[in-house]
DNA sequence: ACATTCCCTG
DNA sequence: CAGGGAATGT
């Protein structure tokens, strides 16, 4: 959606040079510390794929890639356990050096324009480098994901690096810079264009309350609104829906501030968002409204608050997907150090970069809430505008003839956490849920312990962490997964008793009424009268069908993991063989995490990681009964019975088309078991741990499609 | 001392 | 798969 034409190609020249610039760096580096031939290729790779990537042309840099690399990729597969251990700390160096190197760059002055702007482009670069907070912290994250099945390793800088996992962590980078980049500045301008628009709406609306001067009535009439509004729109623009924000949302074109101008008369003679700067445009609303009566300027002002919030929130709501697209991608990165560099050339993977977003950008998107009418919505006239949102009656009326007020996201969910809260706590349910809770959680006897021992490791908390420390949008994101039952006393703390399943969801349920009285509270409707336990029930399912229309990830929330969930689990094992819980919790948004469920997920993996070593320890002994010498003779092909029984238990019903990587991690991990076996490692302690440390490398980036309810649904389909 | 993983059992 | 004890790492 976003075209980037004409104002672009300058940054991508500069974004060329920088690039350029790291790589010669890199290039230095790497001679300097004598890297193996096969990882010269790659360094350079990149940047030529960045280049090209700008312009446009992502899957040429993917193929090529693959290419190059297929070939020093067979050689790592059976070599990675002792082999390289050294070239890997060298790389590593080398990389980190170049890392750090990337951004002290100094371009050696051309023009001075140019120089700002590629400053200002590196800033850029690097702040979004910087994001998962720095590469040192990314590397170091990555690998305490690599480093889990042997711990001990870690310390100095064991940070295990291989050739291909230069390419891999170096290539991707370039990619990152570039997409970012990219969308850096249309995201940016969007952002400006947005807080435009916001300002003059701003104006237009104190405008519009020092005229009509406060005659709401205090309570919201849904249909009433809506009527004004269709009203006033009919009369302003007939047949044509209000599109001086939604064209601004959907379309970037910068000479929309003039095409509105001219679009409809609302634009021009109501919001005037080019002309920003105040007084003219009080002349002119002034005049063009004489005709308009209060209501309709009440009507006009709450579309606009309203519209404002539905900006705002499909923004954030874009942004913060793209940023978790990313973030998981990237925190997936570094583990999968080893073999198959096509793997980073996966059409899917590039797909998915092609979709990430800036992550500072995120920063101005979030800020602008706390500016603009758009969040402080609910201080003024929540009454209305919040529960047109969110409240029910969305859900049951569309208003397909109004595209404006239908279909946008709960505002209400995007909204800081203090705004629902407050409710929340002041709920009447609240005490009692909290006691109650708390009673069950009371006992949490020794076994509590135990099973939380699957639950959220610290890596994932460090992940969290780290999320969080990139800013509020990792709050707005757990909001927007319902984890906000985190900030609700009595669901904060996870039942205890495993078996209590049935807690949990009593306690889900119990959320839902919550919420559901901070709804009445805010909308302070007739329904709010509604007895608990009465609007319990037909709210909840309010909600939900509320939920159903706009945004797929609040859809049949549960906290209670199904068998489709399970099946869901084992397909991705087929890409991933130890998720973090952090991953785990973005490939499931259905799903209300706490630690019990969260601990019942983790160990589900755990299980199907020992169902498959076992398989791979069975194989691999009794290749060698076979009297196979060599692990290479070893070859694991779609229509091997290892690889059949594995599908079998994986992906039953052939839900999807396993991907060729799991193959090559299948053959590795049987190669591995091979050559432990045949050296007699398996007499030693814990011989397998050195097997889970490589296959753990070995870990993929989850599809996209993981992520969709959607596509969930289809699985129970199939 | 605590958390995580291994490993075995039902 | 889930439970749970033992081992291991921090």
């Amino acid at each position: 959606m976003v075209n980037i034409d004409q104002p672009l190609t300058d940054t991508s020249n500069l974004l060329r040079d920088i690039l350029k610039s790291k790589e010669k760096r890199l290039q230095d580096l790497s001679n300097t510390n004598i890297m193996p031939s096969s990882t010269c290729g790659p360094p350079k790779t990149p940047t030529e794929n960045g280049a090209e990537d700008i312009n446009g042309d992502e899957r040429n840099g993917a193929s090529d890639h693959s290419a190059d690399e297929s070939g020093d990729q067979s050689d790592e597969d059976s070599s990675l356990l002792g082999q390289s251990r050294l070239d890997e700390a060298e790389m590593d160096e080398a990389r980190s050096d170049a890392e750090n190197g990337f951004s002290d760059i100094n371009s050696s002055p051309s023009s001075d324009t140019k120089e700002a702007k590629r400053a200002r482009v590196e800033n850029i670069i690097t702040s979004i480098q910087g994001q998962p907070s720095q590469d040192t912290a990314e590397s170091s994250y990555g690998f305490s994901e690599v480093k889990r099945p042997k711990r001990k390793q870690y310390q100095p800088q064991p940070h295990v690096t291989k050739p291909s996992d230069l390419h891999q962590q170096e290539q991707p980078s370039p990619k990152l810079r570039r997409t970012d980049c990219n969308s850096t500045s249309s995201v940016e301008d969007e952002i400006w264009q947005l807080r435009y628009q916001l300002n003059a709406v701003q104006n237009y609306i104190k405008h519009c309350d020092e005229t009509t001067n406060k005659q709401m009535n205090g309570y919201g009439c849904i249909e009433n609104i809506q009527r004004l509004h269709q009203a006033y729109f009919a009369n302003q623009s007939p047949g044509q829906p209000p599109k001086f924000l939604q064209d601004r949302i959907f379309d970037d074109k910068p000479e929309l501030y003039t095409k509105e101008k001219h679009d409809s008369r609302i634009s021009t003679s109501n919001i005037k968002v080019p002309a920003v700067n105040g007084k003219g445009i009080h002349h002119e609303e002034s005049d063009s409204h004489i005709e308009i009566d209060d209501k309709e300027y009440e009507e006009l002002t709450k579309c606009l608050k309203s519209r404002i919030g539905e900006a705002v929130s499909s923004a954030i709501e874009k942004a913060l997907s793209k940023f978790f697209h990313r973030r998981s991608q990237k925190v997936r990165e570094d583990p999968k150090l080893t073999e198959n560099p096509k793997r980073n050339e996966d059409p899917k993977k590039v797909v998915i970069e092609k979709k990430q977003t800036t992550d500072h950008s995120l920063k101005h998107i979030l800020q602008l809430p706390e500016r603009t009418n758009g969040f402080r919505l609910p201080e003024h006239h929540s009454a209305f505008d919040l529960p047109k949102l969110g409240g029910h009656d969305f859900s049951r009326t569309p208003f397909p003839h109004h595209p404006s007020i239908s279909f946008h996201p709960p505002l209400s969910y995007y909204l800081p956490s203090h705004v629902l809260a407050p409710p929340v706590y002041s709920s009447p349910v609240e005490p009692e849920q909290t006691e109650a809770l708390a009673l069950v959680v009371t006992p949490p006897k020794k076994k509590r312990t135990k099973v939380t021992d699957t639950r959220l490791s610290p890596r994932a908390a460090r992940a969290l962490l780290q999320e969080s420390s990139l800013g509020s949008q990792s709050d707005l994101e757990r909001m927007s997964n319902g984890e906000y039952s985190s900030m609700i006393p009595g669901t904060s703390v996870a039942i205890p008793n495993p078996s209590l399943h049935h807690s949990d969801f009593m306690s889900f349920y119990k959320e839902q009424s919550m919420l559901n009285h901070s709804f009445d509270l805010d909308r302070c409707t007739p329904s709010s009268s509604i007895s608990p336990n009465e609007g319990f029930h037909s709210m909840k399912n309010d909600i939900y069908d509320g939920l159903d229309g706009f945004d797929s990830h609040h859809k049949h929330l549960t906290d209670t993991l199904t068998p489709m969930h399970l099946r869901k689990a084992k397909l991705m094992f087929f890409y991933v063989r130890y998720p973090s819980s952090a991953i785990l919790k973005v490939y499931f948004p259905d799903v209300q995490f706490n630690k019990n469920n969260t601990a019942q997920l983790v160990k589900w993996f755990s299980n199907f990681r020992e169902f498959f070593y076992i398989q791979m320890e069975k194989y691999a002994r009794q290749a060698l009964a076979e009297g196979i010498k060599h692990a290479e003779e070893l070859v694991v092909t779609l229509d091997s019975e290892l690889y059949r029984i594995l599908n079998l238990h994986y992906n039953r019903n052939n839900q999807i088309e396993v991907p060729d990587n799991f193959r090559v991690v299948v053959q590795t991990t049987l190669r591995e078991f091979f050559n432990a076996v045949k050296n007699g490692k398996d007499q030693e302690p814990s011989w397998k741990k050195p097997v889970y440390k490589v296959i753990a490398r070995l870990d993929d980036v989850l599809p996209e499609y993981f992520k969709s309810p959607n596509w969930m649904e289809q699985l129970g389909d199939s």
